[in-house]
DNA sequence: AACATTCCCGCAACCGTTCCCATATAAGCT
DNA sequence: AGCTTATATGGGAACGGTTGCGGGAATGTT
């Protein structure tokens, strides 16, 4: 099937020399002939030979290949974010292997083992969102495997990490909400463990208590990002003696899934009451009406994860400690806050 | 920093026996005695032996890893597909390393070279839309490389396929515009040298024909699905003497962008003109009107993928030929098609 | 002419495994 | 007891490269 491989054997036994030589003069070693030397690269390219990358792997003990883990790369904010990382490390001659955990804890193990047996050079981790138990993460960085953790990250470990502005947007969110003369703004909060969740949800209740309204707690509702939840938090919001006139969201998806719950109950957006994303995933362009949201650059993310880990890997962190990099994001102001219509993209 | 790897040889050390009986110990070879396989599984365990894949690589000539070549996994078609593969391959423990080609037929080349020197075990190659040269492809073929082809695939190599259901996908969404009683039917096609494109334009016209509308040559523009070529596409159309009353696109992307336009001229779709795309992209469900598509499945075009790979790796293609695999897809009846004003339906 | 230096090159060890071959011991059969 | 056979183990080549060491030839130095 696969023919014979072309090994610097063969282009030592066709010239006669050894494959000390060979390799030399193949490795832009200064010890070898100007003459040896072009002889060899003629027959290299003659018989089309190919380094193995195994074999130079076994010495050097290394592979070249970068470890990605994500929930679900179908989502475009982790889509994006490969996206990133990619671009951001190819030119220095990475390949990155994708693993997807399905938000599952046990897949993000099995993967996290796999990947170490595959003997990656580093590993740029997104943790599931049910990811409580962070003993395998600790476990790589005790064998002192290059780490960088984007999104959702383990707190206690002194890695390199890249995140979103969670605090600043949920603040900016909310305080734009009040600007729009909005009294009563409930939040569709994430799980509580979560550290971008409790940071969003600080921003929130910061801009509330600068703007003099006070905390309600029967406006707050934790989900852990599912549809049902959603589901049941609107349901008791609109039970409510005095319904909100605002929906604060920390997700785009929990934001037009709400948009579409209130449309069914025949409530408009944003007359009746008005709604907030984060994120800008795509699909906040394309829902009528726009959905005003935090933007964020997950593509950014990506290539900053990406050349942090770059950075690891030529040793760049030996004295400096890692620092946690936040990925700036603005207010995206459509048509699901203001009393103008959006651009509908 | 990483600290020395924990070797068989360690292992046999510790033991007092050869690095051979640890070998076969830890391979389940039959030839040991189960005392000492237990002794050897003990303190492998104890010294969190790993094995080294890159060794074993080196002898049995193989790396378990898959390279996936696509477009842009930040498309949602192929961002599905990638996890359709990956689902499908995981389980028989191969590793997939995703490599972009931004549509660019240079880097596509790149990536082919790069992951072939990776040694990765096979190739699953989307192809760039301005890919007209296969000479990359076909060196792969010649050199034996196990070979998977999705969605924009080389017509000359006998290879195996999976693709969408282009022609019934154009003939399906066109022939339900005739049933909604649209007359003057707009083609926005692709480029004239894809497959693809190719019989999505076939499905268009064997609609039209079977059912008695004559083919105009000035409804039918050609885009590189570029939002320029789209522009001028709508622009020529709504110059004609007669309008179109639907314009039948060939991608999503583009449908989407023909109703910002068409609306931007104060046109109401469906009332004054019905729009269709194809894939089902996420963004179909979530634009006003709903666009009517002819819905693909990705994901299921990304599974079918992989468990063709692994068929071939299994040595299952030695005297079948390989065959073409088309995805099945439906239509998918949104508001973007309603009937046209007056028939009274 | 004698000696030091430089330049090339080959030898062999090594990276971590697998696997073939040889060998020693134990067991089975007449 | 003497022979074959099975079982368990060790030795070492191989996979495809890199690299330190040593040596021979050419050149430079005194």
């Amino acid at each position: 099937m696969k023919s014979h491989q072309v090994t610097i054997i063969d282009i030592a036994k066709k010239l006669g020399i050894s494959k000390s030589t060979v390799s030399r003069a193949l490795t832009n070693n200064p010890n070898v002939n100007s003459e040896t030397r072009k002889a060899v690269l003629e027959v290299a390219k003659e018989l089309d030979y190919q380094p193995n990358m195994l074999a130079l792997g076994l010495i050097k003990n290394e592979t070249r290949m970068l470890g990605v883990i994500i929930p679900d790369i179908q989502k475009p904010f982790f889509a994006a974010i490969v996206s990133g990382i990619q671009h951001a490390v190819d030119r220095m001659g990475y390949r990155t292997i994708i693993a997807q955990s399905d938000e599952s804890p046990q897949v993000e193990k099995a993967n996290i083992q796999a990947l170490m047996l595959s003997r990656v050079d580093g590993f740029l981790i997104c943790h599931t969102r049910d990811t409580r138990n962070f003993d395998q993460i600790k476990m790589l960085y005790q064998k002192g495997f290059p780490l960088v953790s984007f999104a959702r990250t383990c707190p206690e470990l002194p890695i390199p990490k890249v995140v979103e502005d969670d605090f600043n947007g949920l603040y900016t969110t909310t305080r734009h909400l009040i600007e729009q003369g909005r009294k009563r703004i409930a939040l569709l909060a994430g799980p509580k463990h979560l550290q971008a969740s409790k940071l969003r949800k600080q921003g929130y209740m910061d801009a509330l208590r600068q703007h003099g309204i006070s905390f309600d707690g029967d406006l707050v509702a934790h989900t852990r990002f599912t549809t049902e939840h959603v589901s049941v938090a609107v349901d008791r919001w609109m039970a409510l003696p005095v319904q909100p006139d605002a929906i604060c969201t920390i997700y785009d998806a929990g934001a037009i899934q709400v948009m579409q719950l209130l449309k069914a109950r025949g409530l408009r957006v944003p007359d009746d009451i008005a709604v907030t994303g984060f994120g800008d995933d795509p699909a906040a362009g394309f829902v009528e009406p726009g959905l005003t949201t935090f933007g964020q650059k997950p593509y950014e993310i990506g290539l900053l994860a990406g050349k942090k880990m770059l950075d690891i890997l030529k040793r760049k962190y030996v004295d400096t400690p890692p620092e946690t990099t936040i990925s700036p994001g603005s207010l995206v102001v459509r048509a699901s806050t203001g009393p103008v219509e959006g651009t509908g993209l």
